[in-house]
DNA sequence: GTCTATATGCGGATAGAC
DNA sequence: GTCTATCCGCATATAGAC
């Protein structure tokens, strides 16, 4: 029966996730996928041109899950607790899938139409961070949250800290991402009014 | 002569810096190096036990660059002027030498003993967070503004934004965090209230 | 201290039979 | 659609002569 298919693009996408999650995607291999699939090291090329196709399906995957997951978490929620909670959800996925966001992260350099890694997800940032912040500058604020959510999760990664999670960091500077946000807008629920930030 | 020296340890790091510079530390190679010395592809290991040994000593040479950068930002300008410089001078370092920077976040993660990257580094920024943020939440209020500092220049580095930077978002950012650090401490910050905290 | 030569390993990708 | 066999490239690292 050498005209049967043993294998399917799922299959194969499943066991590329699993082996990237194990050992990241520098020991990632096509003919350990292969392997584990009891595959020809070659055989995967009838579903994916190179490596480097397969490796967009991974990320493509991946932005999905995060946006599923972004969305969940913001549901109907008002704009301030729904934020907190992506911030969590993005926190969430980063940390299950280390070397997966970081293959979805590094890929923007190699594959143009991965910037802004999903225009899906960075428009519905955007689009959360406006309802709290000045329009004028949802998009600056939108890339500090990011930068902030960025640096923690792969801070934390990289394992500068040792081996304890800085939490209470990412308390900090969420707590002061939300000042300055609610600070640019005139008609949120704080009680002072607009907030005059000095550039030192 | 065949006993003559013809290189030494630093011409190897210099070399193997610039090499990394430009193509990154994946692409770096012994032979590379060597072949651009004029040397056998194995002379170097009269200087360097290994790879791992030569990236130590890179690492080890860009921690010093960075350590002496943001000391000189610092110099003995007044706390917050001094962070200003030294947030500057912290991503100023990151977008100059981008793989350096890559390869001093990632060798924390095999090597134990550069947790925390650079105890100077680390410590001398503690130190200058605590002298406008309250003690108690100084660790808490240094890891958040280094996580901002480097989501920002990694994410710039793996260009999710295209090719622009997004230095307003930086802006947005810092601005918030001294917002909230100052807001820990209720004797610092403004110009009317006299200043208790002496420079060092 | 450097050299030539080599051992050993990894990986991606292709050709052609069945 | 999978297989065997192979080509090609890359790398780290070692052995022993000079």
């Amino acid at each position: 029966m050498p005209y049967v298919s043993k294998t399917d693009k799922q299959a194969i996408l499943s066991v590329a996730l699993q082996q990237v999650a194990r050992d990241g995607i520098r020991s990632m291999s096509l003919r350990g996928i292969a392997a584990s699939l009891g595959l020809a090291p070659n055989a995967l090329y009838r579903y994916f041109a190179d490596r480097a196709a397969l490796e967009a399906a991974m990320c493509a995957e991946g932005e999905r899950q995060l946006y599923s997951m972004l969305k969940r978490a913001a549901g109907t929620k008002e704009p301030r607790l729904a934020l907190r909670k992506m911030a969590a959800a993005y926190v969430r996925f980063a940390r299950k899938h280390p070397h997966l966001y970081e293959l979805m992260m590094a890929s923007c350099k190699t594959r143009a139409e991965a910037a802004v890694v999903d225009q899906n997800v960075w428009s519905f940032v955007v689009e959360q961070v406006s309802l709290i912040a000045a329009k004028s500058c949802a998009h600056e604020a939108a890339t500090s949250l990011w930068a902030l959510l960025h640096g923690l999760v792969t801070l934390e990664a990289a394992q500068v800290f040792g081996e304890k999670k800085p939490v209470r960091g990412l308390d900090f500077g969420l707590d002061a991402w939300f000042v300055a946000a609610a600070g640019t807008n005139s008609n949120t629920l704080t009680r002072r009014k607009k907030r005059k930030i000095s550039v030192a």
